[in-house]
DNA sequence: ACCCCCCGAATTTTT
DNA sequence: TTCGGGGGGT
């Protein structure tokens, strides 16, 4: 079995399975393949060898690959522990989990099924002594990272604002990517910072640093977690053979997504059984930006020999018109292995294209189709508005808060991102690990206790001198002389603080403190909760609300560690992850990318806003196009696309040019709703009229005029109700907060949770109608 | 240690 | 235009 030639034709032995399992198998042995077409069967068939499923939008991709899972298993090819199945993202490793577990029971639980980072974690754990780490490693956020950028390039001298640390950041990034530790940087990969000569570009020198730092914390960064396991297999092929022995199957989601570090991962995984199944869509790659090479997808072939492709072509999603249009557009593109979409269902309606003078109105329009189709009694979460860069939401926020549409955004700054989560989290960090220095240091000052940018400085260089933790060299110090007054007092109390903690941690078990009572008595005791309570700005109180919810989360774990682990690896909140309420959705293209809905709204397609400006000159626009295809690929039934004539960009109104997307559509498939102007579509008329009409005291007039014509709209309002100061009420977008002032029918409202703002009567109601 | 002002940038996002 | 970060002044 070991070394089974590659692409064998296993039908036999297949046969010879299905007969025995006929009898004893609790669900038809037959069943699940019956529900898969021709392709769709051969990639879940073809288990020996190399295979590339290149999937179409809406080919049933997921379906193919926990099919397959279920057939490797249910025909025993393979016990669980032996299938290695890798995603890119947490949501879809836990949909396989899922999906698996429908198909054939708790039988699948021993499968190896995470992402790239979560599986890398579970090995170096294993092995981090090989790799210069202790197995308590902690794994370091963008926010860890930069911070630590920054005090290298204090430490060097290097001015910031000649080699901003965000920059510094991205070259690590992207070399992590391609799996270049600092010693392996070819010459020709000098940075802009580096004038060429023989000195070291200065880059490289920090990252050199930066790398050595790491390994003095135990730390590693989300790049090291692939690169790390990549070198603790090239050191030690004993152990490399370990897992290479162990995977008999690998399966990849995504493919066209990894980076080369990721490549090399796979393929080095996969060098002994060979049975590898990476399933992908080059038309759907669209984070090149962050590493991702299409060329991953184009080559497969060359880099796994013997490689059988199979072609997903069949869409189940969406009409004939939607799938037309977007393969008219996806086809512009050169770099592609080409696929031909095709569906059974029939006609559906032309794709529209809508032109609109502003981003204003663009909200007006789209919002107005949005309560036809509500009359219509389409559900709100079956629409979704994709726009390219998520300040465009802006205005479909307003307006749909206007005319009270619910809605949600997707995406913006995520839970375990927020500054008190940070601060919490770095408290419960540097308990549960004193060596964590990072930790140690965003918590020494937070809430203040004195110890400012001199002390900690003092403390930092101990540290680096003798080669300890910053807990370790500061517990030290503070029976010197070395601190003073209010530095050495609060850094004393801080000490004996986090020593208290740590014993509540550890004895925990005997009495049975919850790990979320002890985080209750962290925050409280530190005087961090405190901080908040003192604190009057708007946001104060839901920050406090965060850090609770950041606690009733530690209740569903059963030790600090595991908790840690969690929020270093899924950066998501599982909380308000109903996607069941009555919502439309408004989020970015990206965020889009294996979704669906009914309705789909495409907003924003002019030059410079979709393709976006930075794409366009970095000559990138064939990823965009990718995006525009990804975008119309996610609808079922309609697809409405608005181009506006002007928008204000950066506080000045521009003209501009409708999206060259809009012309790649093919005709015959598209509708335009061109109600407003004759002269839509042609650039030089768009220009020239917009000039005329609106010289330089054109703008502040047409403003004015805008705003009246919101009037009327507030009109339709029923029962506006009256509110004095001091009232309790409810907004559907803004929650809970109390009148401060009036001023005609608008209300100045201090919201709980969302700040100050003002707001027009009819768009709140009264607390106790909730 | 805190506050204010000035300057510059201004996509996309996961782990 | 708006936001955020950094530096300088009090």
């Amino acid at each position: 079995m070991n070394n089974a030639p590659l692409n064998i034709d296993c039908i036999d032995p297949d046969h010879f399975y299905e007969e025995s399992l006929e009898e004893k198998a609790p669900i038809d042995p037959h069943a699940y393949l019956e529900g898969l077409n021709k392709p769709q069967r051969q990639a879940v068939e073809q288990i020996q060898g190399p295979v590339l499923v290149l999937a179409g939008a809406g080919t049933g991709k997921t379906k193919v690959l926990t099919t397959r899972i279920a057939h490797i298993l249910l025909k025993g090819h393979a016990v669980p522990g032996q299938i290695l199945s890798v995603t890119f993202t947490n949501k879809a490793a836990q949909e396989m989990r899922h999906r698996v577990r429908d198909m054939i029971g708790p039988g699948a639980e021993g499968v190896w099924s995470g992402t790239f980072h979560s599986l890398c974690v579970r090995i170096l754990r294993r092995h981090a002594e090989l790799i210069d780490r202790q197995s308590n490693f902690t794994i370091l956020d963008t926010d860890d990272q930069i911070r630590l950028i920054k005090q290298i390039l204090k430490a060097e001298n290097i001015d910031e604002k000649a080699m901003p640390a965000r920059h510094v950041h991205f070259f690590i990034g992207r070399w992590k990517d391609r799996a270049l530790m600092p010693d392996k940087i070819p010459t020709s990969e000098q940075t802009q910072y580096h004038p060429g000569g023989k000195v070291e570009d200065p880059v490289i020198k920090v990252y050199k640093i930066y790398q050595k730092r790491l390994e003095i914390l135990n730390a590693m960064d989300f790049g090291d977690l692939i690169l790390l396991t990549l070198e603790l297999f090239r050191r030690r092929p004993d152990v490399l053979d370990l897992y290479q022995r162990q995977f008999k199957y690998i399966l990849v989601d995504e493919y066209q997504d990894t980076n080369v570090s990721q490549y090399l991962w796979l393929r080095l995984l996969a060098q002994h059984h060979k049975n590898i199944c990476c399933v992908g869509d080059d038309d759907q790659s669209i984070y090149s930006w962050r590493g991702a090479e299409v060329t991953n997808i184009l080559r497969f072939e060359n880099d796994f020999p013997g490689a059988v492709a199979v072609r997903l072509e069949e869409n189940y999603r969406s009409t004939p018109h939607i799938l037309a249009a977007a393969s008219g557009l996806i086809s512009r593109n050169k770099n592609r292995l080409g696929k031909t979409l095709w569906t059974q269902k029939k006609e559906g309606a032309p794709v529209r294209v809508k032109s609109v003078w502003n981003g204003e109105e663009e909200a007006r329009f789209v919002a107005e189709e949005i309560e036809t189709l509500q009359r219509q009694q389409q559900n709100l979460s079956d629409i979704a508005i994709l726009i390219r860069a998520s300040f465009q939401t802006r205005e479909f926020e307003d307006r749909f808060i206007a005319l009270g549409i619910p809605y949600r955004v997707i995406g913006g700054p995520r839970f375990y991102e927020r500054l008190e989560i940070r601060d919490a989290m770095a408290y419960l960090r540097i308990v549960y690990q004193p060596s964590d220095s990072l930790a140690f240091e965003r918590i020494i000052n937070t809430p203040r206790r004195g110890i400012g940018a001199s002390s900690l400085q003092i403390i930092n260089q101990y540290a680096r001198l003798e080669g300890i933790p910053l807990l370790q060299a500061a517990k030290i110090l503070v029976e010197t002389d070395e601190l003073k007054g209010k530095a050495k007092s609060g850094l004393r109390s801080l000490i004996m603080d986090i020593h208290r903690w740590q014993n509540m941690l550890s004895k925990k078990g005997s009495k049975n403190l919850e790990v979320d009572e002890l985080a209750r008595h962290i925050l409280d005791e530190s005087g961090y909760t405190l901080m908040w309570q003192k604190d009057k700005s708007p946001e104060a109180s839901g920050r406090l609300e965060n850090l609770k919810e950041l606690v009733d989360a530690l209740k569903e774990y059963d030790s600090l560690g595991d908790f840690l682990e969690h929020v270093s690896l899924v950066m998501e909140n599982t909380k308000n992850a109903d996607s069941s309420a009555e919502l439309v959705t408004l989020m970015t293209l990206h965020s889009a990318k294996g979704l669906e809905f009914d309705t789909v709204f495409l907003a924003g397609w002019e030059e410079g806003t979709f393709p976006h400006q930075k794409s366009i000159d970095e000559g990138n626009s064939e990823e965009e196009r990718r995006l525009a295809y990804v975008g119309i690929t996610r609808a079922k039934k309609r697809v409405i696309i608005t181009t506006a004539m002007n928008r204000l960009i950066h506080g000045s109104w521009q003209s501009c040019v409708p999206s060259r997307f809009l012309e790649e559509l093919p005709l015959e498939h598209i509708q335009r709703d061109d109600s407003t102007s004759a002269f839509k579509f042609n650039p030089r008329s768009v220009h020239n009229s917009y000039d005329i009409l609106s010289g330089s005291q054109g703008y502040g007039h047409k403003h004015k005029s805008k705003k009246e014509t919101l009037k009327p709209a507030r009109s339709y309002q029923k029962e506006i109700k009256t509110f004095d100061i001091g009232d309790r009420v409810f907004h559907i977008k803004f929650g809970y907060g109390q009148v401060i002032a009036l001023s005609g029918d608008k209300l100045e409202i201090q919201f709980d949770h969302s700040g100050f703002k003002n707001v027009v009567a009819g768009f709140v109601k009264p607390a106790s109608e909730v």
